[in-house]
DNA sequence: GCCGTTTTCGGCCCGACTGTTTTCAGTCG
């Protein structure tokens, strides 16, 4: 069983649990074992097989350990397969339509037999929701309207795609008199490689301009629907399903504001029970003296320490600044306090591109003005790696078209005195591990990607062994998107991950994490993973065209997750010392 | 169910909004 599979069915358990009304807490206790387990380098399975002691893994105790160990072992949970005969596992996903959740989902089984989403959509339409206790004609009806929204808006949106729609939004919210700042929290701040809904934070001058900046909100012309609205809070559903939440907030309590809304959960729930441990407590508002008893209004419960800007709370709490990004629970706050927080990497560092196409393969522009948009970014230098003849349908290079795409290339370079232009390609892994191109050819070229294009239903033996084959070839310098995956679209291919990059360390090859929005592969957590076992990472950015070549702006911010450096990635490098990478010196 | 340089028992993050109530539970983020 993979970690995935272990911390879904440990989710699963956690929503049979909470239909059945089980103590909340040790449904809590179920949840974060499976987020931890999810964001374990390791797989839980060859730690049981290296005698590894599970209650290492944070969350983990005596009786989670014993259940994985079970699962492991037989592929099933008896727990679980007891429960799940009491309780329909079509409740858990009527539990996931907004506005319902374990208790009403409960109600309306016992009650109504509702067991399925289906079966809550008639029972609504046929108004026999609402004579249940708890449901009401108003919840009936908003209920249907969930539904719909939840069966079109299953998946969290890409990164990249909704960049374009929450600019303009929060752009023209900057234009409402009064606000003095609009910003986006949430993961689309921490740049979370795919978002479920956008947060948004507003600073008004005045109530009349938080009034204003509301309404222009639920007004904007993309809105399809205003889910809810108050003093504080309003929230709406754009015509492309994706959800956006607002928050006007006082100036005075904007970093409070802004570091809760940024989140992450983990993160906020680690902050919070640190300053319940100095004797204070901090809420969206700020960090105030006293642990807020009952009953005390929030902002009356003690004297406010910090507030104003996330820094100044950070450093009440005896903590460094910690990047958006970091903000995961993945023992940044543990390193904050030991001061081991890396110096992330940045967009500024980086000082080439290792990964782009042009017209000689499937790339829309020419070397010429790939090269003048490099450039223009500022770059050093740049890798050309266009594809090999294997990927006949991109118009890939043998090496007679090798040889002519030379000779235009030695021009333009000469031409081009500003930057280093790294004679390169993109050479396929064929089904046995060799290349797509002649050892001759491969020994001429400053630097060789490799990638896997076909065959991605091999057996995981027979995938590993190709990829460690491949990149055990001596002339090899990094393994391109490593995993295969399509975000939303496609799981990468079976592999044995920590043996290819045992591989890749031992045979000094870089592996690569592609930018492209669609891809971003190696993700975050495969990431940290590579960073552990000491391997050099190129951000490439795979561009076709000279616009994609802005996509290395959100792969830095991936590898900023991963808490990559400067020093970790090979493209935020010196030329010189990029040449004695590639060399393998 | 997990966790602990104030604890091995008794805690476990916190507030807003909605719809249902008639003082609050459920849900959400």
């Amino acid at each position: 069983m993979t970690n995935a599979e272990l911390a879904r069915h440990l989710d699963l358990f956690a929503d049979l649990q909470e239909l059945a009304g089980e103590n909340r807490f040790r449904i809590r206790a179920y949840r974060t074992a499976a987020a931890n387990i999810l964001e374990l380098s390791d797989q839980v399975e060859s730690l049981i097989a290296g005698g590894a002691d599970l209650e290492e893994i944070p969350g983990v105790g005596k009786d989670i350990a014993e259940k994985l160990e079970v699962m492991v072992r037989t592929g099933e949970l008896p727990q679980l397969t007891e429960l799940s005969q009491k309780i329909p596992l079509g409740l858990t996903e009527v539990m996931r339509v907004k506005g319902i959740g374990p208790k009403l989902a409960s109600a309306a089984w016992t009650e109504l037999g509702v067991d399925s989403v289906d079966a809550l959509e008639k029972a609504a339409q046929e108004g026999r929701l609402s004579e249940l206790p708890g449901f009401g004609p108003k919840r009936q009806a908003s209920i249907l309207k969930s539904i719909e929204a939840h069966r079109r808006n299953v998946e969290r949106a890409r990164l990249g795609e909704i960049d374009p729609i929450v600019r303009p939004l929060v752009e023209s919210l900057r234009q409402v008199p009064g606000a003095e700042r609009v910003e986006v929290a949430g993961s689309y701040r921490r740049r979370r490689e795919t978002v479920g809904d956008i947060d948004l934070l507003a600073i008004a001058d005045s109530h009349k301009a938080a009034a204003a900046i509301s309404q222009a909100f639920t007004t904007y012309p993309d809105v399809d629907e205003v889910l809810g609205s108050g003093d504080t809070r309003s929230s709406v559903r754009l015509k492309n399903g994706l959800e956006v939440d607002l928050r006007v907030m006082e100036a005075e309590s904007f970093g409070a504001a802004l570091l809760y809304f940024t989140g992450s959960k983990s993160h906020n729930v680690e902050l919070r029970q640190l300053a319940l441990d100095k004797g204070w407590h901090l809420t969206e508002y700020g960090l105030f003296e006293g642990t807020g008893e009952e009953g005390e209004s929030p902002l009356s419960s003690g004297k406010r320490l910090a507030s104003k800007t996330e820094e100044d709370i950070y450093a009440k709490l005896g903590l460094p600044y910690i990047e958006p990004e970091m903000r995961e629970g993945r023992g940044e706050i543990k390193a904050a306090q030991e001061g081991e927080l890396p110096v992330l990497v940045e967009l500024a560092d980086i000082r080439g591109d290792l990964h782009m196409h042009s017209t000689w393969s499937d790339g829309r522009a020419s070397i010429e003005d790939m090269m003048r948009a490099c450039m223009e970014r500022g770059y050093e230098y740049m890798a050309l790696t266009d594809h090999s003849k294997a990927l006949a349908m991109t118009g890939g290079l043998d090496e007679e078209k090798l040889a002519r795409q030379w000779e235009e290339l030695d021009e333009i370079t000469a031409a081009n005195p500003g930057i280093t232009l790294l004679r390169g390609l993109e050479v396929d892994i064929l089904k046995d591990g060799t290349l797509d191109l002649s050892d001759e050819w491969l020994e001429k070229l400053d630097i060789v990607l490799v990638s896997v294009h076909s065959h991605f239903s091999l057996p995981i033996e027979e995938q590993t062994a190709r990829m460690v084959k491949a990149v055990s070839h001596p002339q090899v310098n990094i393994l391109c998107h490593p995993t295969g995956r399509i975000l939303g679209a496609r799981e990468g291919y079976a592999v044995d991950l920590a043996e290819v990059f045992e591989a890749c360390r031992e045979n000094q090859v870089a592996v690569e994490l592609n930018a492209s929005y669609q891809r971003l592969d190696l993700s975050d957590v495969n990431l940290i993973a590579a960073r552990k076992r000491g391997l050099m990472v190129s951000i490439g950015t795979d561009a076709h065209n000279e616009k994609e070549l802005a996509g290395m702006e959100l792969g830095v911010q991936q590898a900023r997750r991963a808490w990559l450096s400067k020093e970790q990635v090979l493209n935020a490098r010196e030329l010189a010392e990029v040449r004695k990478f590639l060399a393998k010196k």
